[in-house]
DNA sequence: TGCGAAACTGGCCGGGTGGCCAGGACGCAG
DNA sequence: CTGCGTCCTGGCCACCCGGCCAGTTTCGCA
């Protein structure tokens, strides 16, 4: 009863662009098996924009500046970074400094989510 | 014959779970006007898994400190964050002390990535 | 009517951050 | 060989951040 072979799977369809939301749920709306999510109901999966901002691949990060990030993403400190990487604090900040100018951000924080929206790093 | 009114919504289906990623690829595979699409291509949206971790619902910030988080995650400085909210820069600390200390974050990037992670705000 | 939660403000201070200066070592392409 | 880029290190310093103390008001709820 539970555990029905497949009820029903139903997707939320998270899509800015309206035009191709229409489109979208004129498609999935009467399909066998599958439900669109209603505002706030909880989805196995949802349908989410492909912008084309989010396709980079071009900032050329070098693999120690990486490393500085993704240590940076999980909130360590300039210290934390250094003695994790075996380098100087000197040197993580020269790789802040770095991120912040390819990364066009102000701040460390602000660097993590422009990185995490370019898809640079997963969250 | 290059403007077509629809040509095919290319959706990328991007689940991890096995089971779940074959019904949709099954239901999805064969309706007029929409492909999946292969592995690299570029699609014009993405289907992505719901995982059950995004759904917290409870960490229950205040208003003023969503307010605070937003602004936080756009790499604004508590100065600036005061300014904006038209607070005082003492307030501005007030809210993210208090927020760091409900997404058990040890500063303010590590707060805004768990919050991300949460769902909490949207990057 | 008292009581807690939320919002707001202040001062103080140790430590972290970011920008500036300087330098040296390595590998790789011209 | 001579640049160029990456990586590494040092010092200095203004500023920001986060934690500590303290207080006020306003609101809804018991």
């Amino acid at each position: 009863m539970s555990e029905d072979t497949s009820p029903e799977i139903v997707l939320s369809l998270e899509i800015d662009d309206p035009a191709l939301a229409d489109r979208l749920a004129a498609l999935l709306g009467n399909i066998a098996g599958l439900r669109l999510a209603a505002p706030g109901e909880q989805a196995a999966a949802a349908i989410v924009g492909r912008d084309p901002r989010i396709m980079p691949e071009d900032i050329a990060l070098t693999q120690r500046e990486l490393d500085v990030l993704a240590l940076m993403a999980e909130g360590a400190s300039n210290k934390m970074i250094a003695r994790q990487l075996g380098i100087s604090v000197h040197t993580v900040k020269f790789h802040v400094a770095s991120l912040l100018d390819k990364l066009d951000a102000t701040g460390r924080t602000d660097a993590v989510t422009h990185a995490a929206r370019r898809g640079v790093i997963e969250l």
